[in-house]
DNA sequence: GAAATAAGTGTTTACTTTACACTTGTATTT
DNA sequence: AAATACAAGTGTAAAGTAAACACTTATTTC
């Protein structure tokens, strides 16, 4: 079965390391462990796996997050492929994902199963091999989508105030945002639907709970117009 | 000297493709080939390699640019991972990066070596596997970073004419831009030095040469300000 | 010296972004 | 029941950026 024009090509391990991102108490957290074995074994790193033959790397990706997480139906895209030598102790080529998931959902379970912890963004630990790079990218990468496709709503559960929106939006770019400019710009896209009930958690006030309504940021679309924070 | 750890992962065939740019009669062109070998033999194709051992992918990528290009130093980032199952009688995972060369020190002998071709961006035929997706995705990534660093000078000599540059940006951005708000954009910036020499071959009058200086670039960086057109 | 042709040049208008401070609603305290 | 504390909620003006737009200039060719 296998041509003959590949029989002296070198085979390379290749694995698939995820960002998965979770959002928390005003900022952004990743998902990582306590590695369990060799090479670099009790180094904090990102949740990875081997892709498997027969398998496409995407699905290896999703695989692992599901996993790792016990959500299913989540919103994923690759940051890069990252295959220095000597990343291990034999080489791994490794194709780095990031994922955004409602914390709510997060299987807690799991957490002990594999010396898993959500950390903060801004207190990451040092990772083994290159995955500081990775979530460097990736909060690059994040910043750049997350200011023109609306997929900061991946990260909140259905409901979201909008004071929360934009602390979410303030993680992600790590800076403050005016609340008024926020507000003006995200509701004049008409692509939330304010609630009747308030969140009374965080203000004796309360703050009235939104949706994200994916119909109204398809019709955004489809006027030619386009989401942007 | 493998750990145990990996003995039963699987392993893949790993792959470089390159989407190798030049600039051209105000188009941007691609560097294909007619695929020599099955499977897909005859088809339209991008460049490509497969990973060694003991090699980095990155290395990897820049020798097979040099290799169908015979040109050094060259501008390059990758796209991405692509890793579907059955892109080819056995599945190999392939690693996308775009080059941005200078045409003009394009080795011609190697087009013929290599049955290979310089095609304008507008007019490449279907490509084979996935490497039309892989052109696609390079466009939407080249558009977003030409907007903010100044790689396109990559693809142009080391003098150049603004309405050459123009032209340049309205291939990658594929849309007509004014002339006026262009060159007063630009020029602010005070990144080129102009030349006393006159490009006198498309037009009578002749437009003065110009050079992108990287040190004013550096300038302006530590100035605070940005790269934008 | 007339014609042809691309290079080169400024200003006005519209739009977007930024800066900025007080009022409101409600639970808690006195 | 009045006072207090506190985050939620609201609008306008100024500055900056982007977009639209048409004529003059330099040079070669006829």
């Amino acid at each position: 079965m296998t041509s003959i024009f590949y029989q002296n090509k070198d085979k390379h391990y290749v694995a698939v390391d995820c960002i998965i991102m979770g959002f928390r108490d005003d900022e952004l957290h990743i998902l990582v462990a306590k590695r369990p074995f060799e090479p670099m074994q009790g180094g904090w790193s990102l949740m990875g796996g081997f892709v498997n033959d027969l398998e496409s790397v995407n699905d290896a990706a999703k695989r692992v997050v599901e996993e790792f997480t016990g959500i299913e139906d989540i919103y994923m895209e690759q940051v890069g492929a990252f295959g220095d030598v000597n990343r291990d102790l034999v080489r791994v080529i490794s194709i780095a994902y990031y994922a955004l998931v409602d914390i709510e959902k997060f299987d807690t379970s799991l957490a002990e199963k594999y010396d898993a912890r959500w950390v903060k963004i801004t207190q990451l630990p040092e990772l083994i091999f290159d995955h500081s790079l990775m979530v460097k990218n990736t909060l690059n990468l994040l910043q750049r989508r997350a200011a023109v496709k609306p997929i900061g709503f991946n990260l909140l559960q259905e409901q979201f105030t909008l004071p929360t929106l934009q602390s979410l939006y303030e993680s992600i770019y790590q800076e403050d945002i005016d609340k008024r400019n926020f507000r003006k710009k995200i509701l004049s896209m008409d692509i939330l639907e304010k609630m009747d009930e308030k969140d009374k958690n965080s203000s004796r006030k309360g703050a009235y709970y939104y949706r994200f309504i994916k119909e109204k940021y398809d019709q955004l679309i489809q006027q030619g117009l386009h989401f942007s924070i």
